[in-house]
DNA sequence: ACTTTTATTAACCAAATGGTTAAACTGAAT
DNA sequence: ATTCAGTTTAACCATTTGGTTAATAAAAGT
């Protein structure tokens, strides 16, 4: 595998160091310092690249999110069976965590502090996820008999968070439970097939 | 109701005050400061009660723990049958968000900030949640073939999922399913129902 | 060869922040 | 009335931290 040219200029190196840098330490725990450190790079051309803090996580954020989400909305509003859309979902959504293990904690951390000032002014709108075409085809779903009766909102309340929850706390979990890292992933990895299988062994008919 | 006296003394008052700043901005981004004027107390009574900003997270930590985990627990550990185990679960663990809505955060954000010194130095061994019986219990109930095979792991994955995720995410979710405060806390409310009935519909032969 | 632009560094600065201190206040015990 | 411990305040201090700057090196253009 050949290293991209691009993973090496000193813009590249300085942003991966913040992703890091970030994701551990939210954005008020995170140094300038510690970020220029794990780059290797000097303090200053954070500031030469990104202008400031805020502008740096900007871009980390936005970077992730505009890749990610619009592939959500894209499952939320085909025109799949049911089943079959909460399968892709939770695919989808397992793949990017093991990608970006930061990313759903980053985004709640986030929205936790100052959700208004996050969302309106850093989280474009177009990116958000939007479940309303997914939650119409629940209802429609349930009168046409297809499934039993459940409220869309629980029914994707319940997808979200047996999908989410174990990646923002894997930390207790592993703890908790004495798993190692490899046991995790392996727990993860079953969770492809369990969740959606969860979620038809409650609802059908 | 009458007023106790207790909670209007400046020790208290700066206990409430100091809850409320780190729930919301988290260890690193709480100011000293920030806790004394939501007190309205001068900022070196907080090193007086508390000595250092460690010190007083600390309190306030087990301060809650101390009191929510042995309930978790004792229910981890009775001897119910399995399904009113998970009643009970539910109903507690949403009585104690619905009262601190701030604890599953503050738990898992110094748990993904450092969890070896979070969990040695804070949390004690004795309060964390320990559901090994709950495991053992699902394993024998399957066994005995009274419930659908499932893996212990991931049934407990998804009753924690679904129990705790909606609080962790509530600013994601108000905002991005347009709720009210009201129509949240009537969601959970729903849930005390809808969770042990998905989870049984999904687990009952 | 030279000039100009871009990249990089070390030293520096102002503001924020956790923490200290000395003085003053309060209320009960003597 | 005086003392004395506990409480409270405003001013202060040292360090951290985000951000700037002036000087310099490297690259690109002429």
């Amino acid at each position: 595998m050949v290293k991209n040219k691009k993973d090496s200029t000193t813009e590249a190196r300085l942003l991966a160091a913040a992703k890091k840098v970030f994701t551990t330490k939210g954005l008020a725990g995170a140094r300038m310092q510690d970020i220029a450190d794990e780059a290797g790079i000097n303090k200053a051309m954070l500031h030469y690249y990104f202008r400031d803090k805020d502008k740096l996580f900007e871009v980390i954020f936005l970077e992730e999110a505009n890749k990610f989400f619009p592939k959500i909305n894209k499952i939320f509003e085909s025109d799949m069976p049911l089943f079959e859309k909460i399968e892709q979902f939770v695919n989808e959504y397992i793949d990017e965590m093991l990608e970006n293990p930061y990313l759903p904690w980053f985004i709640l951390n986030e929205l936790n502090r100052d959700a208004d000032q996050f969302l309106s002014k850093i989280w474009d709108i177009k990116n958000r996820p939007n479940p309303a075409k997914l939650l119409q085809q629940i209802e429609r779903e349930v009168k046409k008999g297809t499934i039993k009766k459940i409220s869309p909102i629980h029914l994707l309340m319940n997808l979200l968070s047996m999908t989410i929850f174990p990646f923002i706390a894997r930390p207790m979990i592993e703890r908790n439970l004495q798993m190692t890292a490899a046991q995790f992933d392996n727990m993860i990895a079953e969770r492809r097939k369990e969740i959606p299988k969860f979620i038809l062994d409650s609802i059908k008919k």
